[in-house]
DNA sequence: CGAATTTGACCTGCGC
DNA sequence: GCGCAGGTCAAATTCG
């Protein structure tokens, strides 16, 4: 498998057009979306902007602060399906969702980052199959979905969960965009941006 | 031969 | 309570 995609959930990465893209030979970033996660509200699939290239959607993290709308409420409810005690306190401390869709001929894009595939399955509406992965890095419990968009083939829908705990193996192309990353400040960042 | 992937089975939550 | 859907596990298989 390839070694891959992105968005080290500690990204920051894809700033528009300052984004490096090390796959642009397979991918056409000119629909570049992130999605804001809110599983339940929008299913992720915020709709919109795709005329406009690279638009930020958003990016939340999950960590239920008190004063989040929805997506504490959304977190609470998924943490509670972890089994047992198994990853439980990691996942509360990892809480960080964010999907972003990709015009891309290949489904997996390398991020940089080592993922392990640990299932594949197919999904309602979506005559594609989603692969999941976890980051393979010890301790690290990173996963992440891939997925073909059902209404165009010609999408990639990946999602990622949780924040590396370690740097990309292959820390090289958004060096220094990633540097000054502050997750508290991530929203504002892509307010500001978009 | 060890590591990674595949894939069917199993588990859990949710809606009816 | 039941069935469906999504997510994960783990044995078998494939690959380097």
């Amino acid at each position: 498998m390839n070694i891959s995609q992105n968005p080290s959930p500690n990204f920051t990465y894809f700033s528009d057009e300052n984004f490096i893209n090390p796959f642009m030979d397979n991918n056409d970033f000119s629909n570049l979306m992130f999605f804001d996660v809110d599983e339940g509200v929008n299913n992720g699939l915020v709709e919109e902007e795709i005329s406009s290239p690279t638009s930020i959607v958003s990016s939340e993290t999950f960590t239920g602060e008190s004063g989040g709308s929805g997506s504490a409420t959304t977190l609470s409810k998924k943490e509670s399906t972890n089994r047992g005690s198994k990853e439980s306190d990691q996942t509360k401390e990892t809480g960080h969702r964010v999907a972003f869709r990709t015009r891309s001929k290949i489904d997996v894009m390398d991020d940089g980052f080592k993922w392990r595939k640990y299932g594949k399955k197919s999904v309602k509406n979506n005559i594609n199959k989603r692969n999941y992965y976890k980051c393979s890095s010890e301790g690290c419990s990173v996963k992440k979905r891939v997925e073909r968009d059902g209404d165009d083939a010609a999408y990639v829908i990946t999602t990622y969960e949780g924040v590396h705990n370690h740097e990309s193996p292959s820390h090289v192309y958004y060096d220094d965009m990633v540097l000054s990353y502050d997750h508290d400040n991530w929203n504002q960042h892509s307010l500001l941006r978009s």
